[in-house]
DNA sequence: AAAAGTATTTAGGCTAGACTAATTTTAAAG
DNA sequence: CTTTAAAATTAGTCTAGCCTAAATACTTTT
């Protein structure tokens, strides 16, 4: 038998969840209730069922945390996401706001045959149009040396290397200002408290909100 | 608020039954039933759904009829399920007898600008992998001048314009004997009862089972 | 260390869609 | 025209996932 939507769903919410922070505590509740928009009653739930089956371990109160099962699942749910979204930009004109939601439906109803079917298609791609890494059928991720556009000292020149997690209006407007992958850029000022950033895009200067900034990751300009 | 999958489901199934026979009679929920595999039971609760939501008429111990709206649905249904065939053999690689499983599933999935996409990347077809004709947009499918295998006279030079409906496993058994879609074959004797019919197909002959020939359509021959 | 606040779990319900078993309706056969 | 068989419906369960409301367990503040 195999995981449902719902049991897929929840896998990736925690892995994105437990990622960045390497904390030793696992993650809470009610962190993955907010990220999946369901009632915390719910997630307890699941979780219990999740533990049971062997794709978390558990400690009530304490938090989740993915076994290696789990993870491997997650891992591929990823993968699916991410080739899906890379497929469509390159194979049918989808633009990178578009892809997110279509991959969202999809990536529960694709056969592994045809994720590899796509990837080969595509030349075996490493990242999606959002620069994100695709995990290979292993699901073996290669992190990129990036850091946060917030963290770049100011007159510095970098390029937009990924953007994460942004809503499909938010991708809309950094295109409007000049803004893809790979897209040189030069910040200028840096507000204080968290203000906005100052930015040259093609000898142009935008103000960038601070938390759309900390979704940008650059790399270092060496061309 | 959109149909669920299982509604789609019968939506199509409902279309697939009334289809052929163009009878008076509306379609049985027994055949619904068997054809869907689930219990009769089953079939009576979804075809008073069905009815509440106005995509079948319906009169108990007599049959259902798709409605207009119903119909719609159903060739939506057919046009995104034979656009995802036609897509995987096309564009990756897939066998004609690999599709219908990976296609049965996705048609539930994918959005419509995707399957407009594909269609468009594909050239607008008008027909599957199995020769099956592509409704368009608004839900209208050409019907070809096609008969069955089995009602072609002895000695008669056709080739293959269609196959209805059959297992992976048979279609790979077509294959093996050389059929394919537009193939050309010579019927040289058809055995009486309902028995075997003798081909020949690039000169070697082979004998068909009639229940196979049943789901052959055939146009005359005309290179 | 008690009170207040927040996070989590339990208890009990709901819906969709399936099931079995039992009943009712229609059709077919003697 | 009555008996039998087949088809369809009703009644009552079940599971997956969600929900709200109430209870419990931690955490922080005073």
């Amino acid at each position: 038998m195999s995981a449902s939507k719902a049991i897929e769903d929840y896998l990736k919410c925690i892995y994105k969840l437990e990622d960045p922070s390497q904390t030793e505590k696992g993650v809470h509740t009610s962190a993955i209730a907010s990220r999946l928009n369901v009632a915390q009653a719910s997630v307890s739930n699941m979780i219990k069922k999740l533990s049971d089956q062997g794709f978390v371990s558990y400690e009530p109160y304490y938090g989740v945390a993915l076994t290696t099962t789990g993870r491997q699942l997650a891992l591929q749910m990823i993968r699916r996401h991410r080739v899906i979204e890379q497929y469509l930009v390159e194979r049918l004109h989808y633009a990178w706001d578009e892809v997110d939601a279509e991959a969202e439906v999809l990536e529960h109803a694709v056969s592994d045959k045809l994720v590899d079917a796509m990837w080969e298609a595509l030349g075996r791609p490493t990242h999606d149009p959002h620069g994100s890494p695709i995990p290979d059928q292993d699901g073996i991720m290669s992190e990129q040396p990036v850091k946060a556009l917030v963290d770049v000292a100011e007159g510095e020149q970098v390029k937009l290397a990924r953007i994460k997690n942004r809503s499909p209006e938010e991708l809309r407007y950094l295109t409007s200002i000049g803004l893809a992958m790979g897209e040189g850029l030069r910040v200028k000022t840096k507000a204080p408290f968290n203000g906005p950033i100052m930015l040259e895009i093609n000898n142009e200067l935008h103000a960038l909100d601070y938390r759309i900034a900390q979704a940008l990751m650059v790399e270092r300009q060496h061309d």
